[in-house]
DNA sequence: ATCCTACAATGGACACTGTCTAAGTCAAAT
DNA sequence: ATTTGACTTAGACAGTGTCCATTGTAGGAT
Protein backbone atom coordinates (compact mmCIF):
# COMPACT_ATOMS: atom_id res chain seq x y z
CA UNK A 1 0.00 0.00 0.00
CA UNK A 2 3.40 2.26 -0.33
CA UNK A 3 1.17 3.34 -3.87
CA UNK A 4 -1.63 4.92 -2.07
CA UNK A 5 0.84 6.34 0.22
CA UNK A 6 2.69 8.13 -2.56
CA UNK A 7 -0.89 8.83 -4.32
CA UNK A 8 -1.64 10.59 -1.29
CA UNK A 9 1.21 12.84 -0.75
CA UNK A 10 0.65 13.69 -4.18
CA UNK A 11 -2.96 15.11 -3.64
CA UNK A 12 -0.84 17.75 -0.95
CA UNK A 13 -2.07 15.09 1.73
CA UNK A 14 -0.09 16.09 4.78
CA UNK A 15 1.73 12.75 5.66
CA UNK A 16 1.68 11.79 9.71
CA UNK A 17 2.80 9.29 11.50
CA UNK A 18 -1.16 8.37 12.86
CA UNK A 19 -2.28 8.72 8.74
CA UNK A 20 0.42 6.08 7.51
CA UNK A 21 -0.59 3.64 10.60
CA UNK A 22 -4.04 3.64 9.63
CA UNK A 23 -3.05 3.36 5.75
CA UNK A 24 -1.05 0.46 6.67
CA UNK A 25 -3.55 -1.31 8.70
CA UNK A 26 -6.19 -1.38 6.33
CA UNK A 27 -3.84 -3.16 3.94
CA UNK A 28 -4.84 -5.91 1.70
CA UNK A 29 -7.60 -8.31 0.71
CA UNK A 30 -10.66 -8.78 2.45
CA UNK A 31 -10.02 -6.63 4.42
CA UNK A 32 -13.31 -5.42 6.03
CA UNK A 33 -12.61 -3.46 9.61
CA UNK A 34 -14.78 -1.17 11.94
CA UNK A 35 -13.34 1.89 12.41
CA UNK A 36 -12.57 0.64 16.37
CA UNK A 37 -10.69 -2.24 14.81
CA UNK A 38 -8.80 -0.33 12.92
CA UNK A 39 -7.74 1.74 15.76
CA UNK A 40 -6.89 -0.90 17.86
CA UNK A 41 -4.47 -2.62 15.62
CA UNK A 42 -3.11 0.54 15.29
CA UNK A 43 -2.61 0.97 18.56
CA UNK A 44 -0.55 -1.75 18.87
CA UNK A 45 1.81 -0.24 15.91
CA UNK A 46 1.05 4.12 17.49
CA UNK A 47 0.08 3.62 21.44
CA UNK A 48 -0.46 6.85 22.10
CA UNK A 49 -3.29 7.55 18.44
CA UNK A 50 -6.68 8.65 19.38
CA UNK A 51 -9.78 6.86 18.59
CA UNK A 52 -11.03 10.88 16.72
CA UNK A 53 -7.92 10.40 14.32
CA UNK A 54 -8.64 6.91 13.21
CA UNK A 55 -12.22 8.25 12.44
CA UNK A 56 -11.09 11.42 10.92
CA UNK A 57 -8.46 9.72 8.67
CA UNK A 58 -11.22 7.29 7.39
CA UNK A 59 -13.17 9.37 6.60
CA UNK A 60 -10.92 11.45 4.78
CA UNK A 61 -9.79 8.48 2.63
CA UNK A 62 -13.27 7.81 2.31
CA UNK A 63 -13.48 11.82 1.09
CA UNK A 64 -10.74 10.83 -1.41
CA UNK A 65 -12.14 7.82 -3.21
CA UNK A 66 -9.24 5.37 -1.65
CA UNK A 67 -11.83 3.53 1.34
CA UNK A 68 -15.34 2.40 0.78
CA UNK A 69 -17.37 2.70 3.53
CA UNK A 70 -19.72 -0.86 3.87
CA UNK A 71 -22.65 -1.14 5.54
CA UNK A 72 -23.17 -5.02 5.13
CA UNK A 73 -24.09 -5.52 8.96
CA UNK A 74 -26.12 -2.80 10.67
CA UNK A 75 -23.63 -2.21 13.49
CA UNK A 76 -20.46 -0.31 12.68
CA UNK A 77 -19.69 0.27 9.28
CA UNK A 78 -16.52 -1.44 7.96
CA UNK A 79 -13.82 0.09 5.82
CA UNK A 80 -12.64 -1.81 2.57
CA UNK A 81 -9.34 -0.45 0.94
CA UNK A 82 -10.43 -2.36 -2.46
CA UNK A 83 -12.21 0.61 -3.57
CA UNK A 84 -10.26 1.02 -7.05
CA UNK A 85 -11.80 -2.46 -8.63
CA UNK A 86 -15.70 -2.31 -8.22
CA UNK A 87 -16.88 -5.17 -6.00
CA UNK A 88 -19.42 -6.52 -3.80
CA UNK A 89 -19.93 -8.08 -0.43
CA UNK A 90 -20.79 -11.61 0.54
CA UNK A 91 -21.76 -11.68 4.19
CA UNK A 92 -21.92 -14.83 6.44
CA UNK A 93 -25.00 -14.60 8.38
CA UNK A 94 -23.95 -16.14 11.20
CA UNK A 95 -20.42 -15.13 12.14
CA UNK A 96 -20.03 -12.11 9.78
CA UNK A 97 -17.68 -12.76 7.88
CA UNK A 98 -17.25 -10.76 4.51
CA UNK A 99 -15.63 -12.10 0.95
CA UNK A 100 -15.19 -9.42 -1.99
CA UNK A 101 -17.16 -10.93 -4.62
CA UNK A 102 -17.77 -10.10 -8.61
CA UNK A 103 -21.21 -10.97 -9.78
CA UNK A 104 -21.83 -11.35 -13.50
CA UNK A 105 -23.90 -9.04 -15.57
CA UNK A 106 -24.64 -5.12 -14.88
CA UNK A 107 -27.24 -4.75 -12.22
CA UNK A 108 -27.76 -0.75 -12.79
CA UNK A 109 -29.22 -1.96 -16.11
CA UNK A 110 -31.96 -4.28 -14.88
CA UNK A 111 -33.61 -0.89 -13.40
CA UNK A 112 -36.37 -0.59 -16.05
CA UNK A 113 -36.63 3.41 -16.57
CA UNK A 114 -40.58 2.96 -14.92
CA UNK A 115 -38.76 2.01 -11.64
CA UNK A 116 -36.75 4.82 -11.43
CA UNK A 117 -39.11 7.28 -10.08
CA UNK A 118 -37.10 10.33 -11.94
CA UNK A 119 -33.85 9.64 -10.06
CA UNK A 120 -30.53 9.83 -11.53
CA UNK A 121 -29.52 6.27 -10.64
CA UNK A 122 -25.58 6.53 -10.39
CA UNK A 123 -24.46 3.38 -8.22
CA UNK A 124 -25.51 0.30 -7.05
CA UNK A 125 -24.86 -2.17 -3.93
CA UNK A 126 -25.40 -5.31 -3.61
CA UNK A 127 -24.90 -7.98 -0.72
CA UNK A 128 -25.27 -11.63 -1.17
CA UNK A 129 -26.21 -13.41 2.40
CA UNK A 130 -25.75 -17.35 3.17
CA UNK A 131 -23.52 -19.14 5.72
CA UNK A 132 -19.54 -19.62 5.28
CA UNK A 133 -18.45 -22.95 4.59
CA UNK A 134 -16.95 -22.28 8.96
CA UNK A 135 -20.57 -22.12 9.62
CA UNK A 136 -22.46 -25.19 8.23
CA UNK A 137 -19.40 -27.28 9.68
CA UNK A 138 -20.18 -26.36 12.90
CA UNK B 1 -52.89 -2.89 7.44
CA UNK B 2 -55.69 -4.42 10.08
CA UNK B 3 -55.45 -7.71 8.34
CA UNK B 4 -51.64 -7.84 9.88
CA UNK B 5 -53.75 -7.16 12.93
CA UNK B 6 -55.62 -10.19 11.92
CA UNK B 7 -52.92 -12.15 11.00
CA UNK B 8 -51.02 -11.47 14.50
CA UNK B 9 -53.91 -12.02 16.03
CA UNK B 10 -54.47 -15.32 14.75
CA UNK B 11 -50.46 -16.27 16.00
CA UNK B 12 -51.16 -16.42 19.37
CA UNK B 13 -50.18 -12.86 19.29
CA UNK B 14 -51.31 -10.79 22.06
CA UNK B 15 -52.95 -7.69 21.59
CA UNK B 16 -52.02 -4.48 23.22
CA UNK B 17 -52.89 -0.85 22.25
CA UNK B 18 -48.98 -0.57 21.80
CA UNK B 19 -48.45 -3.27 19.25
CA UNK B 20 -51.21 -1.72 18.23
CA UNK B 21 -50.30 1.30 17.29
CA UNK B 22 -46.68 0.62 16.15
CA UNK B 23 -48.53 -1.58 13.45
CA UNK B 24 -50.76 1.02 12.36
CA UNK B 25 -47.73 3.41 12.01
CA UNK B 26 -45.56 1.29 10.01
CA UNK B 27 -48.82 1.00 7.46
CA UNK B 28 -48.71 2.16 4.08
CA UNK B 29 -46.63 1.95 0.46
CA UNK B 30 -42.66 3.18 0.76
CA UNK B 31 -42.58 3.81 4.54
CA UNK B 32 -39.02 3.34 6.21
CA UNK B 33 -39.12 4.57 9.51
CA UNK B 34 -36.56 3.74 11.85
CA UNK B 35 -37.14 2.86 15.57
CA UNK B 36 -36.78 6.06 17.22
CA UNK B 37 -39.42 7.71 14.36
CA UNK B 38 -41.81 4.89 14.95
CA UNK B 39 -41.61 6.06 18.42
CA UNK B 40 -41.99 9.94 18.01
CA UNK B 41 -45.12 8.67 15.67
CA UNK B 42 -46.52 6.28 17.90
CA UNK B 43 -46.30 8.96 20.71
CA UNK B 44 -48.87 10.95 19.04
CA UNK B 45 -51.52 8.45 19.55
CA UNK B 46 -50.43 6.71 22.66
CA UNK B 47 -48.53 9.41 24.65
CA UNK B 48 -47.00 6.99 27.12
CA UNK B 49 -45.44 4.09 25.20
CA UNK B 50 -41.91 3.51 25.75
CA UNK B 51 -39.24 3.15 23.58
CA UNK B 52 -38.39 -0.27 25.17
CA UNK B 53 -41.74 -1.03 24.09
CA UNK B 54 -41.35 0.09 20.51
CA UNK B 55 -37.88 -1.55 19.87
CA UNK B 56 -39.47 -4.90 20.98
CA UNK B 57 -42.27 -5.00 19.28
CA UNK B 58 -40.64 -3.82 15.82
CA UNK B 59 -38.01 -7.21 16.77
CA UNK B 60 -41.27 -9.20 16.82
CA UNK B 61 -42.58 -8.13 13.76
CA UNK B 62 -39.28 -8.79 12.46
CA UNK B 63 -39.13 -12.24 13.63
CA UNK B 64 -42.84 -13.25 12.58
CA UNK B 65 -41.63 -12.17 8.83
CA UNK B 66 -44.12 -9.50 8.91
CA UNK B 67 -41.50 -6.33 8.57
CA UNK B 68 -38.16 -6.10 7.17
CA UNK B 69 -35.00 -4.59 8.31
CA UNK B 70 -33.18 -2.37 5.82
CA UNK B 71 -29.74 -0.92 6.21
CA UNK B 72 -29.95 1.29 3.48
CA UNK B 73 -28.07 4.59 5.41
CA UNK B 74 -25.16 3.61 7.51
CA UNK B 75 -26.87 5.37 11.25
CA UNK B 76 -30.51 3.37 12.26
CA UNK B 77 -31.77 0.43 10.61
CA UNK B 78 -35.22 1.51 9.18
CA UNK B 79 -38.64 -1.42 9.19
CA UNK B 80 -40.29 -1.95 5.65
CA UNK B 81 -43.70 -3.28 6.73
CA UNK B 82 -43.85 -4.46 2.55
CA UNK B 83 -42.27 -7.85 3.67
CA UNK B 84 -44.38 -9.82 1.65
CA UNK B 85 -43.25 -8.62 -1.84
CA UNK B 86 -39.32 -8.96 -2.56
CA UNK B 87 -38.22 -5.76 -3.24
CA UNK B 88 -35.28 -3.84 -3.19
CA UNK B 89 -34.52 0.21 -2.44
CA UNK B 90 -33.66 2.80 -4.40
CA UNK B 91 -32.03 5.93 -2.13
CA UNK B 92 -31.44 9.24 -2.81
CA UNK B 93 -27.90 10.10 -1.89
CA UNK B 94 -29.20 13.77 -0.94
CA UNK B 95 -32.19 13.60 1.21
CA UNK B 96 -31.96 9.69 2.05
CA UNK B 97 -36.01 9.38 0.83
CA UNK B 98 -36.23 5.69 -0.30
CA UNK B 99 -38.34 4.17 -2.90
CA UNK B 100 -39.17 0.26 -2.80
CA UNK B 101 -37.95 -0.97 -6.38
CA UNK B 102 -38.24 -3.92 -8.33
CA UNK B 103 -35.78 -4.74 -10.62
CA UNK B 104 -35.19 -7.37 -13.86
CA UNK B 105 -33.59 -10.69 -13.48
CA UNK B 106 -32.48 -12.50 -10.58
CA UNK B 107 -29.22 -11.27 -8.86
CA UNK B 108 -28.75 -14.41 -7.13
CA UNK B 109 -28.52 -16.41 -10.50
CA UNK B 110 -25.43 -13.80 -11.42
CA UNK B 111 -23.08 -15.06 -8.73
CA UNK B 112 -21.09 -17.70 -10.18
CA UNK B 113 -19.63 -20.81 -8.04
CA UNK B 114 -16.19 -19.74 -8.29
CA UNK B 115 -17.56 -16.52 -6.23
CA UNK B 116 -19.33 -18.42 -3.94
CA UNK B 117 -16.41 -19.06 -1.55
CA UNK B 118 -18.15 -22.52 -0.83
CA UNK B 119 -21.40 -20.26 1.44
CA UNK B 120 -24.68 -21.57 0.85
CA UNK B 121 -25.87 -18.51 -0.45
CA UNK B 122 -29.65 -17.76 0.21
CA UNK B 123 -30.10 -14.32 0.24
CA UNK B 124 -29.33 -10.83 -1.93
CA UNK B 125 -30.27 -7.60 -1.18
CA UNK B 126 -29.78 -4.93 -3.91
CA UNK B 127 -29.42 -1.20 -2.77
CA UNK B 128 -29.48 1.39 -5.86
CA UNK B 129 -28.28 4.86 -4.97
CA UNK B 130 -28.91 8.20 -6.92
CA UNK B 131 -30.09 11.53 -6.65
CA UNK B 132 -33.50 12.24 -5.97
CA UNK B 133 -35.87 14.63 -8.41
CA UNK B 134 -36.68 17.08 -6.02
CA UNK B 135 -32.97 17.35 -4.98
CA UNK B 136 -31.93 17.52 -8.55
CA UNK B 137 -33.91 20.31 -8.96
CA UNK B 138 -33.03 22.52 -5.59
C1' DA C 1 19.37 24.57 10.85
C1' DT C 2 15.67 27.15 12.63
C1' DC C 3 11.31 29.33 12.63
C1' DC C 4 6.35 29.76 11.37
C1' DT C 5 1.98 28.61 10.64
C1' DA C 6 -1.61 26.12 8.95
C1' DC C 7 -3.05 21.72 9.43
C1' DA C 8 -3.36 17.51 12.30
C1' DA C 9 -3.86 14.96 16.73
C1' DT C 10 -5.56 14.62 21.24
C1' DG C 11 -8.93 13.37 24.77
C1' DG C 12 -12.92 14.03 26.76
C1' DA C 13 -17.68 15.35 26.48
C1' DC C 14 -21.61 14.60 23.93
C1' DA C 15 -25.36 12.48 20.87
C1' DC C 16 -27.59 8.70 18.81
C1' DT C 17 -28.97 3.89 18.47
C1' DG C 18 -29.97 -0.06 20.63
C1' DT C 19 -30.15 -3.55 24.74
C1' DC C 20 -31.21 -4.99 29.26
C1' DT C 21 -33.45 -5.39 33.84
C1' DA C 22 -36.54 -5.19 37.72
C1' DA C 23 -40.85 -3.91 38.89
C1' DG C 24 -45.47 -2.90 37.74
C1' DT C 25 -49.57 -3.76 34.52
C1' DC C 26 -52.86 -6.00 31.81
C1' DA C 27 -55.09 -9.39 28.13
C1' DA C 28 -57.40 -13.20 28.03
C1' DA C 29 -58.27 -17.94 29.64
C1' DT C 30 -60.84 -20.00 33.33
C1' DA D 1 -64.01 -11.95 39.06
C1' DT D 2 -59.70 -14.19 39.49
C1' DT D 3 -55.46 -15.66 38.02
C1' DT D 4 -51.35 -15.93 35.45
C1' DG D 5 -47.84 -15.23 32.48
C1' DA D 6 -46.84 -12.26 28.91
C1' DC D 7 -46.31 -7.31 28.12
C1' DT D 8 -44.82 -2.52 29.29
C1' DT D 9 -42.23 0.79 31.60
C1' DA D 10 -38.35 3.87 32.99
C1' DG D 11 -34.02 4.28 33.30
C1' DA D 12 -29.36 2.53 33.33
C1' DC D 13 -26.04 0.89 30.31
C1' DA D 14 -23.09 -0.21 26.07
C1' DG D 15 -21.38 0.56 21.38
C1' DT D 16 -20.63 3.68 17.63
C1' DG D 17 -19.70 8.00 16.00
C1' DT D 18 -19.11 13.33 16.28
C1' DC D 19 -17.47 17.63 18.07
C1' DC D 20 -14.52 21.01 20.15
C1' DA D 21 -10.83 23.44 22.53
C1' DT D 22 -6.27 22.67 23.20
C1' DT D 23 -1.80 21.04 22.06
C1' DG D 24 1.49 19.31 18.75
C1' DT D 25 3.90 19.06 14.35
C1' DA D 26 4.97 18.65 9.07
C1' DG D 27 6.97 20.92 5.81
C1' DG D 28 7.75 25.28 3.48
C1' DA D 29 10.14 29.77 4.22
C1' DT D 30 14.14 32.05 5.94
Amino acid sequence: MSDLLERLRGRGWRMTAQRRVVAEVLDGEHVHLTADEVHARAVTRLPEISRATVYNTLGELVSLGEVLEVATDKRAKRYDPNAHRPHHHLVCARCGAIRDVHPNGNPLADLPDSERFGFAVSDVEVTYRGVCPDCASA
